[in-house]
DNA sequence: CAATAATGACACATGAATGTCGCAAAATAA
DNA sequence: TTATTTTGCGACATTCATGTGTCATTATTG
């Protein structure tokens, strides 16, 4: 594939990111618009709306594992990386949306399960294990509010929260909602980044 | 309009929450289909598709109010009646879908202002003045994490959870992320019924 | 039972979104 | 500059949801 093509195949999937995060029933021909891009042209490297869907669902993935990365899981007290990685998606901002779709073009259940064993869920178990993140919720439960914290953030950021206060309240709400002992008092947003 | 027509009008209707609560895009033939009624019927009854969605909205914000007058939400502790709300709102099922999809044919938000001064939000604004519920959390980001709790209950009851299961998690989850000094421990399903 | 209302089964028109093609213009690479 | 690639434009066929209308049949009501 030619540097050029690459380069507008970026753009399609980048503005496919962006519209649908607001209306996953955009239609193709306001993705390209979007992406500054003839309609045509993204039939051409997209054959058809799946395929577009699953490039997308590809390159949110790639940045949700960086965030992942970024927010160094495996490090210190389970409860604090869970914060950690919730400011991390947090920061990504947009592709937030996709993941509580409907129609969910970005499935992030299909994701965790895979090739290294340090994800969202063996945090909670190992956190749960020390008896930092409160035992009496299933690890199942946490997973998914984890998630919908998330999605309160996303909201309030739609809202017109700004970022600063959204991301101490996610912090908050996340610590006292998880954690164990006395791990709901004071809730500075981790230890930084 | 006669008894019949009442009686049809009342099938379509909750045959369009059960069906849209899973996908928002459904068509108007499979909500006919799903209310043993043919299409023709259907558009007798609702000239176009925002005039089913009117019904469907208006018909929601009655069980919803339904649902928070059997809560009682002025009596006893702010959280316990957050508490109380949130359990008789899980026993609605189905409906809770249509507030969360992207495009919602329900808009809970245009109702809680409204005739009775209430709602869900004075409930918080008052658990906050008495040091119920946590006053580091804006009011905004209680009510909405809120609703996004209870989207966690409904996905877990989405996912095989029972139902009994889901509202112990639900509450105590509720009452940790929200509550102010030492109200995070026990939480039984509040004062019951 | 008889009159009226409601329903189901079609047929039809319409608009929107999708996917495909061919050709000319423009951008890019050599 | 020249050759190749990529793109834009417009036309077209197709599919699908929607909305409207008709007419025979069924059910409801008085």
């Amino acid at each position: 594939m030619s540097p050029a093509a690459r380069r507008t195949r970026k753009l399609i999937v980048d503005a496919g990111i962006a519209v649908l995060a607001e209306r996953t029933s955009a239609t193709l021909a306001e993705i390209a618009d979007a992406a500054d891009v003839s309609r045509s042209t993204l039939h051409r490297h997209f054959t058809d709306r799946n395929d577009l869907l699953a490039a997308i669902d590809a390159e949110c993935r790639v940045r949700f594992d960086r965030a992942a990365s970024a927010a160094r899981l495996g490090e210190g007290g389970a409860l604090d990386a869970m914060d950690r990685l919730a400011q991390e998606y947090l920061g990504m901002g947009l592709v937030l949306g996709l993941v509580f779709a409907d129609n969910a073009p970005v499935d992030p259940d299909g994701w965790d399960r895979g090739d290294e064993g340090d994800g969202l869920t063996a945090t909670i178990a190992s956190g749960q294990r020390d008896g930092d993140v409160d035992p009496e919720l299933s690890a199942e439960w946490v997973e998914t509010t984890f998630w919908t914290l998330l999605f309160s953030a996303w909201l309030s950021l739609q809202g017109g929260t700004s970022r600063r206060d959204v991301a101490f309240q996610l912090s908050r709400t996340l610590r006292k909602a998880f954690g164990h002992s006395a791990s709901g008092g004071e809730a500075g947003p981790g230890a930084g980044k």
